[in-house]
DNA sequence: TGCTTGACATGGG
DNA sequence: CCCCATGCCAAGC
């Protein structure tokens, strides 16, 4: 439930945003999973935009949305990719070699 | 109002 | 394994 008067977003945004919120600790789910789950498994991208926009102001668990591939997205340049991955080791997600993630063990189901 | 962008997804080289 | 091209759609400017 949206309301159009005070909430600048979509609904799509925020269900988005409550669907990266309802992530349970030592779980992960992909863009494409939570863009399905909002309604649309085409708007991955928008996902991202979220995470960016509203992680800070909603303080969304913006660790726990990963690649499909089970990899963190962020370039290893970036500060916040060592984070995330620590982040994540802390809820008990352990990384392969590549630093994968075994989705079948740790995607969230919804 | 309209074009550009982007923490993606998928498939091929 | 890594890099490139295409589709797709909303947020930003």
């Amino acid at each position: 439930m949206a309301c159009a008067c005070s909430c600048p977003l979509q609904d799509f945004t925020l269900k988005v945003i409550q669907t990266i919120a309802a992530i349970p600790a030592g779980k992960v789910a992909t863009y494409g999973q939570i863009a399905a789950m909002a309604g649309n498994h085409r708007a991955a991208r928008q996902v991202s935009r979220v995470l960016h926009t509203c992680s800070h102001k909603y303080q969304l668990p913006w660790h726990r949305v990963i690649g499909a591939a089970g990899k963190i997205t962020l370039p290893k340049d970036h500060s916040s990719h060592l984070k995330q991955k620590k982040k994540l080791q802390q809820e008990g997600i352990e990384f392969g070699l590549s630093d994968t993630i075994d989705l079948s063990l740790y995607q969230w189901p919804g």
